[in-house]
This record gives structure tokens, sequence and C-alpha cells, in this order.
DNA sequence: CTATTATTTAAGCACTTGCTTAAATAACTA
DNA sequence: TAGTTATTTAAGCAAGTGCTTAAATAATAG
């Protein structure tokens, strides 16, 4: 078989310095990456993003209150916030039968920054393809 | 039929103010949201994480170098390019039959606040339950 | 023109997502 | 105890994701 398709990039002008270089970059931040990414992906809902500005703002919310607020039916509210909590993005506190949740306070800054995103003039300017 | 499952929830104990406040602070934001949410989502992929932190790197790098750096097949890079570009997040410049690829001039400041999250201490603490 | 290289596009496929409805827990109330 | 309320869990399903391989474009070199 000729070797019409290689799978590897072997054009002329590659600096392979450059890509070695890269490389070992991503190497070493590879878990912050993959730790990012996940938190990234969460926030990346516009449910999620919501319930997070939500509980930042509010302090704590039950399930019931995002509902109302959301007009979404308990039940997805109540998995998206089983994904924030999985994550550790989000505690709970039981008070009786109703359950508040909040942003576990060693994120909080995290998540601030992430919505302070949300202030920034024009983040997608014009549609110029 | 009696109601004996209501969609909306009618506790005690809920803040009707603070349900409509909510309420209206979020329809005004309803687009920021929207917005937001598509950019962290896109950022939200270790992959087109890894891309964007290597473009703002490296100032622009074309799908081949990105294939070579990442050690992924061409056709997977030049899917999460296109979506990237669809979006608005990155430009391309042509230069003979290689395309290089770089972060859109307008979206420098927003995506360098995402990676900077990368430099953040211990973003998920200890994964206690 | 033909062959090679860089990139994109398309089709296929396993896997994930985000909702829905219904049922299961758990806690309070009478 | 039974009935109501707050929440979670489970099953189902349409739609989306992210890769693979193969084929299509496009630019360059001979």
């Amino acid at each position: 078989m000729s070797t019409t398709q290689s799978n590897t990039c072997i054009r002329v002008f590659a600096d392979s310095n450059q890509i070695n270089r890269c490389r070992e970059d991503l190497k070493d931040k590879a878990e912050g990456f993959s730790e990012l990414a996940d938190v990234l992906n969460l926030a990346g809902n516009a449910v999620r993003l919501k319930i997070l500005y939500l509980l930042k703002q509010e302090n704590e919310l039950c399930p019931c209150d995002l509902s109302d607020i959301l007009g979404m039916t308990v039940p997805a509210i109540s998995q998206h916030l089983k994904k924030l909590k999985d994550a550790g993005i989000v505690t709970t506190k039981k008070s009786g039968q109703t359950i508040f949740y909040s942003v576990e306070e060693q994120n909080q800054y995290m998540i601030s920054s992430v919505l302070d995103l949300l202030n920034l003039p024009n983040s997608i300017p014009y549609d110029t393809p």
C-alpha cells in the first residue's frame, strides 16, 4: 500500500521547536486544562449559568425557588443542581424539608470570575464571517 | 382529576418578592447569559481550551501545527476550529495553502480572562461529598 | 496537466445531554 | 396513622457531541 495519506503533518514550514515547546507546556498544565474545562463546561449552559448567578446573588436558594424563577420543572432544576454538586461547585444545607443550595465557599472566587464575564462590553461583536 | 402534583412550587416560606426580583433581573440579562454560556460551552472542552490557549500563546497556528501539538487527527482539529470560527472567537489568515488561526482581536480580552482561570489556586478543592 | 500537500466536508457511530413523566424518598402536619 | 409537600431518582427519548474514515477542495510544484 502506498502511503498516500499520512496522519502526521509533514509540511515544510513547520517549526519543530515551537511544536515541541508547546507540547511540553501543555503536558505540565494538563490537569489544569482538564479541571478548568470541566468547570467551564458546567457553566457553559444557560440554565446552569443562571443558577450559579442566582446562588451567588441571593446567597442561597432551594430547587423550588429556582424552578419558579427560571420557569422550569423541579426535576429539570434538580438534575442541574446535581451536576453542580457532584462537581463540588455548590453545597447544600438542609432546613426541614427544604434544601438550600449555595456556591461552595472555595469556589466563590472562580464562579465570581466567570460571572464577571457577563459585564464585558460586547463579548461577541458582529457576526462577520 | 385531583391536582395531586402541581407543577408550580407552592411552599409556605417562598419569598415572592425575591422570586419576582430575580425573574426581572434575569430578563434584563437574558441575552448576556445566552452569549456567555455559548462561549463557556465552547471553552468547556479540554481540546478547544488548549487550542485557545495555544493560539493566544503563539499568536497564530495552522490546523497542521495544532494536530501535531495535540496529537490528534487533522479533521478532528479542523472541526473544533470550525466551531470556534463560527462563533466568531477565532479568525483565519490565508498564506499559500496553509491557514493560520488566531484569536479574534475583539475576543482577546474575554479569552484571556477565561484562560487566566487556569492560574487560580486549586479551583476544585477536595472531593468531599 | 498530474502529483503532492493543507484543509475542509461528509457520513457514520458510540456516547452524552437535557428535557419529560412517573415513581421513590423524606420530612412535616393534622 | 395518612396526607401533603420538597426533593431526588429513574426511565425514555430527541437532539447534540466528538471522534473516525473517506472523499472533496484548493493551492503549489514539477
